[in-house]
DNA sequence: GAAATCATGTAAGCTGTTACATGATTGA
DNA sequence: TCAATCATGTAACAGCTTACATGATTTC
């Protein structure tokens, strides 16, 4: 149930909407994906098992409704945090891709590998951009912006991976073959 | 269906038991992750589709018995690869716990991700043996070694990074607040 | 002959994706 | 007023994890 742990931890430090949530978890999430059909679905449980509540007073609608973390969420939260935690699974189409070099020619699969480096380049780009507009000198952060910072050099670090992995790859399968020297 | 063609993909350039694509596909798979379970399962779905086969004369059991793809399992692989590739989910718990600094202390966090940078530190270790000792210069590849190489590559590429996020991350949890400058 | 590990499975339940649906609000 | 996008959902199904099970072979 690790979905509950990101939006109560995503929500920690303000109040938010399902649809900002929704947005937040959507393609561009650098710490954790999901669909609005995830998020409304989970969001339903967590207020009904006390996990978080409405941040604004009663309407009959739950239409642009802020939601916040309860205490007993917190709580739900801290356990979290102590129990160790597995690396993510690993499941990258791109790679396998790879393997069947030889059923697929070196310049199709550049191509795809050079596609994709400009995905990987757009998402760092805006991630860099959020890094110098959201965020100051780093050693005047308070722990929560900190802990937020981390995250997102998390996911710039990411892209940055791929982004070197393509360059290097692409040269691999571009270069002429028999000039060796 | 994607662990379908992540297996394909793998026994491409010689037949494999369900056992080693087990151990290949387990903890330590740095292209796609599965269980015994779920390999055992698709392979079972796969033999019935016709995509793979066995690969040595009938014997009544399945012990030990390497599979082989099949001539239709090459041209599934093949319409698989002209389809674009959608970048990998992201699911990060250590990123959802950098969030919940404030709740958690910098020690703590810190001793987290100092843990996890040892088994990413491993990983890359063994990574790069196997770099070392299966295969020798990359110009002298064939294609389909390449295309392993560059798989193998990413898997390290990947480990890199994580390693050099986590010494980011426990430089700025552990250095003493208050002698900015 | 006991322990380890090799080798393969079943089944329940949870997580996540895909397809579809619907009404509200905003801006041209 | 029309299109876009805001905002929230339902339902079916596919994928994955967890728990459990079982017998064979190897090694000490």
């Amino acid at each position: 149930m690790a979905l509950a742990h990101a939006i109560l931890a995503s929500i920690l430090d303000k109040p938010t909407t399902g649809y900002d949530l929704a947005k937040r978890f959507g393609t561009d999430g650098y710490f954790w994906r999901a669909s609005h059909q995830q998020i409304y679905g989970e969001l339903k449980r967590l207020e009904q098992a006390g996990m978080i509540e409405p941040a604004t007073p009663i309407t009959g609608s739950r239409r642009n409704r802020p939601v916040a973390i309860t205490d007993a969420g917190r709580e739900l939260l801290i356990e979290w945090i102590d129990e160790p935690t597995a690396p993510a699974s690993i499941k990258e189409d791109l790679l396998v891709k790879c393997l069947t070099l030889g059923l697929v020619s070196r310049f199709e699969l550049a191509e795809q590998i050079a596609e994709r480096r400009t995905h990987h380049q757009e998402r760092l780009s805006r991630y860099q951009a959020t890094a110098a507009h959201s965020f100051g000198h780093v050693s005047d952060l308070d722990d929560t912006r900190l802990g937020q910072y981390l995250a997102l050099i998390g996911g710039i670090s990411y892209e940055r991976q791929w982004i070197s992995w393509a360059d290097t790859a692409i040269g691999l399968l571009t270069k002429q073959v028999g000039n060796a020297q």
